[in-house]
DNA sequence: GATGAATGAGTCTTCATTCAT
DNA sequence: GATGAATGAAGACTCATTCAT
């Protein structure tokens, strides 16, 4: 029985010695320069070790994937639990904490990114699950908050899935605007402008006159 | 100074050339099927030839992102000059036009996105020059129908150029989440989704009490 | 004994799980994509298990040619105890089943194929049995043809040796020149000179003048 | 003009290397060790350089299998253009001089069998063209000694298509048969048969009664 | 100006086999 | 008897770039 236990436990190490690995070359030297060959290099197995524990690339790069939004979601779970803020109050922490999350775990917002933008990749049914589970989780948190602040009368009724749908939206869209800073948005301060517009998505679900 | 504006002339025609090829396999073949061996084969020029026309493979990319934005800036372009449409349902217009855009011209949205997404890209100054000119025009068409707007009391006076690339990095944030359509987002339409924010972020700016 | 006995069974059995494994492969797949680890998934056994029933992948690929051999002694055992089937009639038959054997079970003919073909194969001793006993009594089955027709008075004292090798080369050959039927043969209906070599060849041993 | 030819025969010049050492590989090893990058370092040319000259590993299959059709067919030849020979000795000559072939290029004859055999290789039209005017050219020249075989009054009008067809079909599968020689056929000298089966063919068509 | 031949490191992936448990 | 983790060489193919002509 112990046997068994343990095997589990080492084919469990040998997936993060993996993942380890890779996640180093992310960060150290970016998504495009992530191969199988490197990761066998960087974690001193075989190439087909690696296959053995990972069918393909892809699967590596969305593990990775689920890794940065966990974290992501951990984060922002610690915002929602806080039980004496405001449902308005918490929004604009969570939009600050993804600010800070694009931007001290770059890695893993680049990967997350990949898979967004690629015109290529399409998931298959379990890979699918797999994400889904990991990105679900943060937009129903914002969902949650949402319900709460309707529920509490913070908010005016708004749809809670449209409006965390386009509240992510919002900040994902503005924070890919980062680069373009000093060229096609003229100097304006895109962190000015992020905290304007959260300012203005708070607005849009408060109640109005008040 | 004949011959000095004919070579100049030839010249550019090359370029187009070039461009034309690989436009044509940006659209036939997608994004990620574009070699340089592969744009020589298709404009009837050496591989040599290429490199002498364009510096690298990203100057090429760099052309044909232009081109998709003068598109996308033209069919905005298009919106904005209708004198007698107001302010509010000029911008209801662009973001269904962008929506558009980004189905109709898919390879176009790509190639913009690539660079837009892809951590590695760093443009150089002439790079960024012409990136700038290319994609600030579209912001600017923007701007000034929120100044139109705030002039004729239409709009509450918002901050023409915070709200025109919180405007813009909604729309582009969204039309990203179109893959995550069936999984993270649950089978929530993304099309009623990209609507409701379009006429939120329009009410954000529409005088209240009206 | 009996415990003896059993184990025996017990080997036989998994011998015959590994085979069922691999056919399906071969089947579904085709000869080129079946591997030993594919086997083993297919098998719900471990590699290494696989291996120690089957010493290598050509033994199961002796065991599949076997089993196709056999499918397609039993089609042309069924065709000969037809006794009131006259032996040229016979011949025909069979020729027409192993048409029929090589378009309805591909899988086997390329199992087949792939031995008879590939320029590497060398069987030991004890492969060289096996193959044997499967083959031959194909032809032995066309050979008790040849002699029961000669027996008769229908065949014209042909050497039923010989002739049954010539009789299933000519089928053989010509069911390899398929492929070519739009190049090489120049879209001569290969179906067509099938049955006309046929017709020759059972005209070659009838008696003539009758 | 000069250059330009110069340049021509250059590129012809390395295509012939890298044939040579395809071809070397091919008698030296064995159809199933030849790679690219074997034949890139036999040739000492870079592996791009091979992909340079041929498009694919099979386009290289594929002039070598030529070649030895080539062989093939200037054998063949020779023996045609004897105008003084008779169609049926010259029939007998062709079969003695494939089966010498198949003895004494076994290189080229395994190339050759390896696409006829092969389940998996289906050509494309530019590589159908090659193929079949190189088949088909052998096939013509049996052909064209039927013809003359029946205008002469020596064959008793048989299809010089089909029973081409059936000529070189019955040859090439007992060729195919020559490994069984020690199993399946039951220690039948193969030689003895072959010849035996070409005195068939000829009897066919032979005007009978004479 | 224009060409295109040459490169070779790099890509992902497969696979038969072994061996310690 | 049974397992399955580990291997690493080998597979075909791509590609941006250079440079002699």
């Amino acid at each position: 029985m112990g046997v068994k236990e343990r095997k589990k436990m080492e084919k469990q190490m040998r997936r993060s010695q993996i993942l380890d690995a890779a996640r180093h070359l992310l960060f150290s030297e970016g998504i495009d320069h992530i191969s199988i060959s490197r990761i066998s290099k960087a974690s001193q197995l075989g190439v087909g070790t690696i296959y053995f524990y990972y069918k393909s690339k892809e699967d590596i790069f969305i593990a990775l994937q689920e890794e940065g939004l966990d974290v992501l979601f951990s984060i922002i779970h610690q915002i929602h639990i806080q039980k004496k803020m405001a449902p308005d109050r918490k929004l604009i922490q969570i939009a600050d904490a993804y600010y800070a999350f694009t931007r001290d775990h770059q890695a893993y917002f680049n990967i997350i990114n990949y898979f967004l933008s690629s015109p290529k990749i399409f998931f298959n049914e379990a890979q699918k699950q797999h994400v889904d589970m990991a990105g679900s989780r943060i937009l129903q948190v914002i969902q949650e908050i949402i319900h709460q602040g309707n529920a509490s009368g913070c908010f005016a009724k708004a749809d809670p899935k449209k409006f965390s749908i386009m509240f992510w939206g919002t900040l994902h869209g503005l924070i890919q605007f980062k680069k373009l800073e000093h060229t096609t948005l003229q100097n304006e301060n895109i962190r000015q402008v992020y905290d304007y517009s959260v300012n203005k998505l708070v607005e849009i679900i408060q109640k109005k006159g008040e």
